[in-house]
DNA sequence: ATCCTATCCTGTAGGC
DNA sequence: TGCCTACAGGATAGGA
């Protein structure tokens, strides 16, 4: 669900409203998340204060008081929620409660459980396994196509999975990965060496303004993501091919396709995002 | 190294 | 109403 516009949604509210509050309680619900959360994590955190909330790509990083990191994804149904007061209701799938020392509490929903949570040494974070490998996180570092071009290079993989390799570029996911090829028109099955460069320079421009609209529109809400203020985010407004299929493109009136690419979805126009269209290249 | 598949888990939507 | 299947924003291990 949270590609890299709901993550940094977030964080700006988690920014804003969290920091400098000093967790006196934490609460387990003993479930295993993508990995078991150790037990010790409660120990590790209690009476440390929210310091600073970082982002690379998809992950969500706290940094608390005294060299402590909280490192946390949310999977495909993870919430980060916060309560000034008391939650009104009853929710399930809770995974972790911290009280601060105000009564406020931030609490992690996932009923699929693929999320992840971790305490960390904030020295040692950029050796954890689950960042060391990450690729550039595209609006901290704008990147061009001659980035894309370069780390194409020889790779047969179709364009569309190569965006959504972490490894390659961080916090691109499936949503997004199709609206930034229609835009830049380019054919989501063509092998990442085959896209030419000019392809590579629309899909860089189209990342960064895809993205950048969407953390403005507070992300796409397709049925589990919330705000930290468990609100829908609103780019799902805009969405010009995800989740479209068998509807006219809003450029030309194709109907859009639904493909699937790596056991996942892929929409796009076949008119708007041909070969021709992305100019043919050598190889 | 790259690539492809299966797998983890629960909830929901749609067909019958 | 219930039952069944397909699918959902992700990442990773393991094999070719």
């Amino acid at each position: 669900m949270p590609e890299l516009p709901e993550v940094e949604t977030v964080r700006r509210m988690l920014a804003e409203h969290a920091l400098g509050r000093a967790i006196a309680e934490i609460r387990l619900s003993g479930k295993k998340l993508r990995e078991p959360i150790p037990r010790g994590l409660a120990a590790r955190v209690r009476g440390r204060s929210i310091e600073k909330a970082r982002r690379h790509g998809k992950y969500l990083m706290l940094d608390l008081s005294g060299g402590v990191t909280l490192l946390s994804h949310l999977g495909m149904s993870g919430r980060w929620l916060f309560y000034p007061g008391d939650p009104d209701g009853t929710l399930i799938h809770v995974h972790v409660k911290f009280t601060f020392a105000d009564g406020s509490k931030l609490w992690f929903q996932d009923p699929r459980r693929f999320g992840l949570l971790r305490a960390v040494d904030t020295t040692k974070l950029k050796d954890d396994p689950a960042l060391s490998l990450l690729g550039p996180d595209p609006l901290a570092s704008p990147l061009d196509g001659e980035f894309f071009a370069s780390r194409a290079k020889g790779l047969k993989v179709a364009v569309k999975n190569f965006l959504l390799d972490q490894n390659r570029v961080a916090g691109i996911g499936n949503i997004y990965a199709s609206e930034i090829l229609h835009r830049a028109g380019v054919d989501p099955r063509r092998p990442a060496r085959a896209v030419p460069k000019e392809a590579w320079d629309r899909i860089a421009k189209e990342t960064a303004l895809v993205l950048g609209e969407a953390v403005a529109r507070m992300g796409t809400t397709f049925s589990a993501y919330r705000t930290l203020w468990n609100e829908p985010g609103l780019y799902g407004d805009q969405l010009l091919v995800y989740d479209r299929a068998g509807e006219a493109c809003r450029r030309c009136g194709t109907l859009i396709r639904r493909i699937v690419q790596g056991q996942r979805s892929t929409f796009f126009c076949p008119h708007c995002q041909s070969r021709a269209r992305s100019k043919t290249a050598a190889v």
